[in-house]
DNA sequence: TTAAATATGTTATATTATTACACAGCGTTA
DNA sequence: TAACGCTGTGTAATAATATAACATATTTAA
């Protein structure tokens, strides 16, 4: 269990709207839904995502500028996370796959350098757009 | 052999700049060091930023919104991407591992879909940053 | 040699994100 | 209890990143 209990006002408003949604979600329009709950500027989101993303609530899809909330227990507090992007509909999905995370957490190059952290994503076209 | 020839006269100032940087280039630094080769506005920089990605001559590390030549042979106009990242010194490097990549190629998950293209950013610290 | 496709140049604007400053609430500890 | 550190809030201004829209030029290929 992670704690849970001390999420600021800011913070449970911001994380139920994107929990709530099914797709990923961008800072101005989680601002422009939230305004009617009394937060008025970006910061106050920006602040907020930066507070969800460290303890792994949710995560940014980095090429799309947008964020999710985990659907995956937290992801070792956003330190190992895996998406899958429809380039048609841009529909995203975590990939949940422990042989995956495994094979990324151990893996090691010939630079020796040891990775604490990854963010992979996948790009493709799903189901329904395939046709 | 790639078809570098048909690189066009802002492309190609562009590829040489970056080339030259042994770390990834942002857009509008990019736009600074070239006005004086005549390149006066971020549209410039920015479509031949996208035909060079899209070539496979360079890659966008997203979490960075920063630009890098490719040191892999154009990994496959682009369609496969690894880079690992220093949270310290922010010195990226192209990952060039033949079982990552085969890996990641032949990746499919339960979902069904079956992904063209991916990226993957790691982070940790490097040799020197270690101390 | 015309038409399509690709590239350029320019202005304006949209979108994403941060800096700077003032202050409030809460728990620790001196 | 007073002082402090830490985290969060509110607000204004601004920085950084990226695209829209339009006009024109150049290259390629039928
Ligand atoms: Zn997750
Ligand atoms: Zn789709
Ligand atoms: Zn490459
Ligand atoms: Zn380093």
């Amino acid at each position: 269990m992670q704690k849970q209990e001390t999420l600021s006002k800011n913070q449970k408003i911001i994380l139920d709207l994107i929990e709530k949604s099914d797709q990923p979600l961008k800072a101005y329009s989680i601002l422009f839904d939230v305004k009617k709950k009394g937060i008025n500027a970006p910061l106050q989101v920006y602040r907020a995502l930066d507070k969800l993303v460290e303890i792994g609530k949710i995560h940014k899809i980095e090429s799309r500028n947008a964020f999710v909330a985990c659907k995956n227990s937290n992801c070792q507090v956003s330190k190992a996370t895996a998406f899958s992007i429809c380039e048609s509909c841009e529909d995203v999905t975590e990939v949940s796959n422990l042989k995956l995370s495994k094979y990324l957490n151990n893996f090691a190059d010939k630079s020796g350098m040891k990775y604490n952290k990854y963010n992979l994503e996948f790009f493709g076209l799903c189901k329904n757009c395939k046709k």
